[in-house]
DNA sequence: TCATATGCCTGACTAAAGTCAGGTATATGA
DNA sequence: TCATATACCTGACTTTAGTCAGGCATATGA
């Protein structure tokens, strides 16, 4: 815990995420209540369910009621049923009128002016080093932010972050990837305590997912470790495996290992860089070219 | 106006600031209304005059002043007269009480704890990435935040700036700095429409100045450029130096000159980088080593 | 088909935040 | 010394934000 770098971080929260926030806030109300400016801005020209505005807000289901109660009677938005074939009856979702439309827009522009008013009165050299280094700020933070926890594997996040792993290796394996033609992987392997399976996430959304069989009298064995492409290169894949490594471990196995594709060059050169080995195959999966072990400290 | 830095811009704004600023409220509340943990937290262990608090907080008067009584029915602070020398028998300091010093320690244990949960998921070198982007992003937002506007030269704010700037001089000349062995300034130079001071302020508080004599029949002249210590190498000398220049373009003159000591070779690179080149002496000024003059586009 | 869960809703409430119109004591300039 | 300004205060008020309990319609699993 090194002090000089909370010092910094202290500082920046409070120069920057307050001042900058007020601003923000102050630019988003234009005279409604901020938390109605909030709402029709989330809503946006596409509109949204109200399920998602609950979640992205963070608001009571009473209150977000209320709040597009108020947009409505205002004529800036219109709530009924989110017509999705096939959809659940009981979803609604809220769209902007036109009204609202020209609002939101008002909005966007308002934001554009003070994103500009921040950057206006530097030189441009000095706006583009803000920028970068804005743009530095936000992609560790989001580094951060994620949170890596274990889930069921028949979460519905679970399922679908394995269904973009798979859609991966299918892109980028030599001859495609068909699940069948792989060695399987059961739900109850991925459930304590037969082993786990790990969910990143966020901001709750599905951003990465990573697994480990805990073999009896064998090594653990890690399986299904995917990153999203929106999160990649700030470090989440070897935070997981840090964290499935550490599971194990826990669990009292001092060894772990992993086969992969010839293909998947980064994630190699990740697995080395961690300390795991190559070894000879200890199975015969159809499309693994190379297979890794690592020891792990009690 | 570069739309592709507003976007960055706005993204920053967007996720970082609300973010973190929202993680950041949530850390400092703890049970305690947000207004109030501000308050008590602004206050600080070294006391506050209640008009520093109305101003740095910008809140109502009425409203501070009821936050107070509540912190003091509380046994949080205690508010009684500011006794500074000589001063002013209406304005009153918050001070915090021994119970308000605990709760202080405690809420800036929280905000190194928050710092600490940003940095703590990344790996060392990210942390240290991250740290130095926020510096950065601070420092450039500072700088953006200056704002530079007349001021009478008899303003407390301008008498403070000219003071400061006579006691870096006294530091910097060889010999000190005497102003009675300089060429007198008197304040009706720099009031329009002989001329005019200009103040460059960062939340309210001073942090430079400028001035510029219209002489009839002459060209311009700039006087009293400086910048506090705590903005240097933000720009804001050169904005300074630009704005004094668009008063006296704006207003006819189409040349500018000013004269400077050897020692400020920081100043004088930037009169050359401006595009202000060395003349023979226009005056007799007993510091001066250098004469600059720069010709002003209409 | 029935118990239970879920998505969204309304009504009733509270707390926090903020505004405004004076009021008192002290300071200041003509 | 007197009118006016200033620093802080009180009282009365409104708006915004947020919570909680329950209700209705639809979905879901046994």
């Amino acid at each position: 815990m090194n002090s000089e770098l909370i010092a910094a971080a202290r500082r920046f929260n409070r120069t920057v995420t307050q001042r900058v926030g007020a601003l923000d806030d102050e630019y988003m109300a234009r005279g409604r209540p901020l938390a109605q400016a909030r709402l029709l801005w989330e809503i946006g020209p596409g509109g949204a369910e109200v399920a998602a505005l609950r979640a992205r807000l963070g608001l009571d289901s009473g209150y977000l009621s209320r709040l597009l109660r108020t947009l409505e009677s205002d004529g800036l938005v219109t709530v009924g049923p989110a017509d999705q074939v096939g959809g659940d009856a009981r979803v609604r979702a809220a769209v902007l009128t036109d009204a609202g439309r020209t609002e939101w827009a008002e909005l966007d522009r308002r934001s554009d002016e003070l994103a500009w008013s921040i950057l206006e009165p530097l030189t441009e050299q000095r706006r583009e080093r803000l920028v970068a280094a804005m743009a530095e700020v936000e992609r560790l933070l989001i580094a951060s932010m994620v949170v890596i926890e274990p889930c069921l594997p028949g979460d519905p996040r679970a399922r679908a972050c394995v269904r973009a792993y798979a859609r991966d290796l299918a892109r980028r394996f030599d001859d495609g990837f068909d699940p069948a033609l792989s060695n399987p992987v059961h739900d109850e392997e991925l459930v304590p305590p037969a082993g786990v399976f790990l969910l990143a996430t966020l901001n709750a959304e599905p951003v990465g997912c990573g697994a480990v069989k805990l073999h009896r009298d064998e090594p653990a064995e890690i399986k299904r470790v995917w990153v999203a492409d929106s999160v990649r290169g700030l470090g989440i894949g070897r935070r997981m495996l840090d964290e499935l490594e550490r599971y194990a471990a826990e669990r009292g196995w001092d060894a772990i290992r992993l086969e992969t594709n010839g293909n998947l060059t980064e994630a190699i050169a990740m697995y080395r860089s961690a300390g795991y080995r190559e070894i000879e195959p200890y199975n015969t999966e159809h499309y693994a070219h190379h297979w890794f072990e690592k020891h792990l400290a009690p």
